[in-house]
DNA sequence: ATGACGATTTACT
DNA sequence: GTAAATCGTCATA
């Protein structure tokens, strides 16, 4: 099976997030079994510069080590005293910047996606409607959880790790989206970072997917 | 030691 | 539209 390697991580976050739309991400369970989804919403976060990146003005700590490290590594951060997202880090060594992955379309596994996304999973309360499948792994959270991606997961090499990679778009290079497709925007939630960093469009998503976390 | 807050989601008015 | 849930991390003391 393809995946993607080190050279293709080791860019810029800003020129990454939208290479990595079209892309595959897949997880493979304990048991076995292969859970995997087309990528069709990304984030840049850049560096020490970046007011709205966790390694504003340089900060380094147990919780960001892993965006200091090199590209290629998986960044799983716990937030809201409840939910995970992950980020697929790049740059290089010291260079601490990463993607966030917002949604994918869900492509394998999607039964086993439905139960770790269930309200009986979760503990949140019965679903008033049935759980649509645009709504399994639309947003950074919902996709950790229909992945069973937690900061286990923190720190796994996505170029070598048999439980986590990316593979290659169908026509990497020129782009698996067409370009028409891809909305470049500004990111979400990050308002508290200032007006000049959360206008900064560095948000990417597929204008034709019906899976993407907001419209 | 304490308090404020978060790269979110869900439920409710 | 607003509010609640819920806890690790960080700044302040």
């Amino acid at each position: 099976m393809k995946r993607l390697g080190r050279t293709f991580f080791s860019c810029d976050a800003a020129v990454l997030a939208p290479a990595l739309l079209g892309c595959t991400f897949v997880r493979m369970t304990d048991a076995g079994e292969r859970l995997a989804g087309l990528i069709v919403e990304t984030e840049a976060y850049a560096g020490p510069a970046d007011q709205a990146a966790h390694t504003r003005n340089g900060h380094r700590s147990p919780r960001n080590e892993v965006m200091w490290g090199d590209a290629g590594l998986c960044y799983v951060y716990f937030t809201y005293g409840m939910h995970h997202c992950m980020n697929v880090v790049c740059g290089g060594v010291d260079v601490p910047e990463a993607v966030l992955v917002r949604a994918i379309e869900p492509v394998d596994g999607i039964e086993i996606m439905r139960t770790n996304r269930s309200s009986t999973a979760t503990g949140s309360k019965p679903r008033k409607h049935p759980l649509r499948d645009r709504d399994l792994c639309s947003g950074p959270a919902r996709l950790c959880q229909a992945l069973g991606i937690s900061r286990d997961e923190n720190g796994l090499d996505m170029t070598q790790s048999d439980r986590l990679w990316i593979e290659p778009a169908p026509d990497i290079g020129r782009g698996a989206v067409p370009p028409d497709r891809i909305v470049n925007t500004t990111r979400v939630g990050i308002d508290s970072a200032g007006p000049e960093w959360a206008g900064k469009p560095w948000r990417w998503y597929d204008r034709g997917s019906a899976h993407v976390s907001k419209r």
